[in-house]
DNA sequence: TCTTAATATACTCAACAGAGCATATGCGTG
DNA sequence: CACGCATATGCTCTGTTGAGTATATTAAGA
């Protein structure tokens, strides 16, 4: 289970995350919200505590879980290396349809400009 | 394997996309430069291709792979959500140690504006 | 057409992850 | 201090996944 990623590829625990980044929350509002089996959140909770994706302070009986950003950010990181391949790809489709610009001119007030 | 997250959890299927960023490959190609079996490499695209991630085109024996963006834009907008939550975080940061800073003024000039 | 290079697929095996259920732990309250 | 609520953990079972090895497929070239 090493890696965030891994982390991420669970439905359930994504749906944790996202429920989580409004705000805190008990385990059992994530249950009642989420409409999981208790045991499966507090799983996936441990999971999510031991990867770094969130922590928990007690309140009285109840835990209260947060997000930690580190985690995801590294996930973004990685992506960030394809975000450039995006706007490359998106480049070249531009500079096709302005080709097909040239043979059409009646078009061309319709294309934006970036 | 439904989603994209679970597609790129698997370390070597990261690294076939990484590879493929800069430019497309043939199969041979991946597997020396990343010393995998060929089978794995193999199978690696299929799941890859499968999930939408890369295509391919056929030159001859080879078959040459390159990226698709769509399932990576995908990851990418399921993190937006928590971009907002960064900044957010980093904010209070900063207003934490703007509070240390009326404490401590000398420190003032050493930090940094936005 | 025989051969070789490039790639894909089939099959087995071992590891692991998540679900479900039962049960344990811990804290507050009467 | 006994009970109840909130949460955590243990255990078993099952499905899936990736590795490894062998083999199939397809095209090129002598």
């Amino acid at each position: 289970m090493e890696s965030a990623f891994a982390i991420i590829a669970e439905p359930k625990r994504r749906a944790i995350l996202s429920l989580l980044v409004s705000s805190q929350r008990s385990v059992g509002e994530i249950e009642r919200r989420l409409r999981m089996p208790q045991p499966t959140v507090s799983k996936h909770l441990r999971v999510l505590r031991e990867a770094g994706f969130v922590e928990s302070t007690v309140d009285a009986q109840r835990r209260l879980y947060r997000l930690k950003p580190e985690p995801l950010q590294e996930v973004d990181a990685w992506l960030a290396q394809f975000r450039r391949f995006w706007s490359a790809h998106v480049d070249a489709l531009e500079r096709h349809l302005d080709r097909m610009d040239q043979s059409t001119p009646m078009k061309r007030k319709t294309r934006r400009k970036r």
